[in-house]
RNA sequence: GCCGCGUUGGUCAAUCGGUUAAGACGCCUCCCUUUCACGGAGGAAUGAGGGGUUCGACUCCCCUACGCGGUACCA
């Protein structure tokens, strides 16, 4: 029988989920639901000192605003749990495994504390070796059972002293392992040095834990960003020793998205610093009170975001871009994954919310934009009290009408903000070079004409005015300029005709003889 | 330093030994539109460098350069 398809994310809950965390997820996710497998989330908090309160819940959030939830994990439950690793450590799960392998000659005791391990790397550094490590060769020289006599061991062990136990790295192996992405990576153990396995406070560290619950949680996949890829060597080792390699998880190493600019990981400072969201919600650090923006607060559809998301490292080959979730599902290979890492660019990720706000009719969406209307101030008539409370229908009919000028959700604010509440500034300068009083007098004639008028439909309106404009011998288009000002207040949006019957009959005459007075 | 992974236009990228080296974003020009957009047509712009292998390399191999990642009782 074939092996069930399980994949895990497994954050650490230390700020706010970034864009690479979230497309880690993403692949995660689809390749579990192309293989009609379980995609679980796993919060991986073993190191307390950079535990942040929040952070679990903002994690939680941020999937289910993407869509990417997670069939097991913390607040869902799920047979294999409890899926936070804190929770696990209480069970004793992992220090059985550290001891097995200290049992079976596959790791020891270190008792070397911060300062005398400091002392070591000081010591030992040289221009040739910037950062010695603690390996078999330097481990010679360390306090730890594999070099103490072993009654000094169990004498510091009877005495309580505080320990770690490390993993052995024998020297001049080598160790191989397909990537889904790289295929064949080969390394040797010399430049691996003998990580702690579990800290000594009990806790593991992030390379006993990830191989432990892997296995009790029967992970078949496990995709992790590609800066994973050097202690992997590590994660095989243990799966060796303690489960069988035949039964580790097939690995892929994601490729870093970067930053736009000059280079490295695309990183939490470089929003601010170039103006775009990295993070998917607002994130706004208990400690320093700091806010960072996200996605959804600057106005991205979930679904764009998801969507540049996936395109960032992978395409189908097709030349398709604009995929929704279920098509990423259906398209989704990992061999289709690139190796090298992909610069950030936002103009690309507005482009895509772009598409898909012209995609999706407003009634997806209209929910998400009617919070950016609400800061509006009191309405000074009738008329317009009844646009700045517009119904369901015909705020999604606005925000239908003006979708394809907008990149982002705030540009509704712009782009349909003089239909709810008339414009307190005025592009005349675009009007007074060319207005005369044979134009003012049409502008008054016209208000009669529709104070008059029976019908009050786009295509009547521009065809009954097209008729007034040949009778007073003007041409259409040096009325429609001042027409659009006076109903918009500057020269953008959809056809005049279509907005004046949006706007409705009082409330187009009422600025046409507004802008009328101030001319 | 050492180890690992990368390298096709400014950016995302197709190509899996033979193409005029796709497409998209952005940029520019024009058309449509009496506005702004949308849409349409077109344009500029690419295989890091050097060796091989081959009848033939962007594609395979080696070297160099460059970039990135790692080198913690952080993940």
């Amino acid at each position: 029988m074939p092996r069930k398809v399980r994949l895990r994310f497994a954050p650490s809950p230390t700020g706010g989920l970034h864009l690479g965390g979230v497309r880690t997820v993403l692949y995660n996710y689809l390749y579990a639901r192309r293989h009609a497998g379980d995609f679980i989330l796993r919060i991986e908090d073993t190191d307390q000192s950079r535990y942040v309160p929040g952070a679990e819940q903002y994690i939680f959030d941020s999937l289910a605003w993407c869509g990417l939830e997670p069939d097991e994990g913390p607040h869902v439950g799920g047979a294999y749990g409890p899926y936070r690793q804190s929770e696990r450590k209480a069970l004793g799960i992992y220090e059985k495994y550290a001891r097995q392998l200290v049992d079976q000659g596959y790791a020891y005791y270190a008792f070397d504390t911060t300062e005398e391990l400091e002392a070591m790397r000081e010591k030992y550094k040289t221009a040739e070796n910037p950062s010695p490590t603690y390996n078999f060769d330097l481990r010679r020289k360390m306090r730890n059972s594999l070099h103490l006599p072993a009654d000094e061991t169990q004498r510091l062990l009877a005495a309580g002293t505080p320990y770690t136990i490390r993993i052995r790295m024998e020297p001049n192996q080598e160790i191989r392992f397909t990537d889904m992405i790289r295929g064949e990576v080969v390394f040797s153990t010399d430049g691996v040095d003998d990580k702690v396995l579990l800290k000594a406070d009990g806790m593991p560290t992030y390379h006993l834990a990830v191989v432990v619950d892997d296995h009790l949680m029967d992970i078949s996949h496990a995709f992790r960003g590609e800066e994973w890829l050097p202690s992997a060597p590590v994660h095989i080792l243990l799966w060796t020793h303690l489960f069988g390699i035949e039964k580790m998880p097939q690995w892929a190493h994601l490729p870093l998205i970067l930053k736009p600019d000059g280079h490295g990981k695309l990183s939490k400072r470089d929003g601010d610093r170039l103006g775009f969201p990295v993070f998917a919600m607002n994130w706004t650090d208990p400690k320093t009170g700091e806010t960072a923006t996200g996605f959804r607060e600057t106005g991205f559809l979930p679904q764009a975001f998801v969507n540049l998301l996936a395109m960032l490292g992978w395409n189908d080959g097709t030349g398709q871009e604009l995929f929704t979730l279920e098509e990423l599902i259906e398209s989704f290979s990992m061999d289709r994954v690139h190796k090298g890492g992909a610069k950030f660019d936002y103009e690309k990720a507005k482009w895509f919310n772009h598409e898909w706000i012209k995609w999706l009719p407003a009634s997806a969406f209209s929910e998400l934009v009617r919070p950016y209307f609400h800061e509006n101030p009191a309405t000074e008539t009738l008329a317009e009290a009844a646009l700045a409370e517009p119904d369901e229908e015909q705020f999604e009919k606005v925000l239908d009408l003006v979708k394809e000028r907008c990149h982002l959700l705030p540009d509704f604010v712009l782009q349909a903000g003089y239909f709810f509440k008339a414009p307190t500034t005025f592009d005349l300068d675009s009007i007074r070079p060319k207005w005369s009083e044979e134009k003012k007098v049409f502008f008054v004639g016209l208000i009669r004409q529709m104070e008059s008028e029976t019908t009050w439909e786009a295509a009547a309106l521009e065809a009954q005015f097209k008729e007034m404009s040949a009778a007073k011998g003007i041409k259409p288009g040096d009325l429609l300029a001042p027409l659009r000002i006076m109903l918009v207040g500057a020269k953008f949006g959809p056809g005049v005709f279509d907005i004046a019957s949006i706007l409705g009959r009082e409330e187009t005459i009422r600025r046409i003889r507004h802008v009328l007075s101030i001319l």
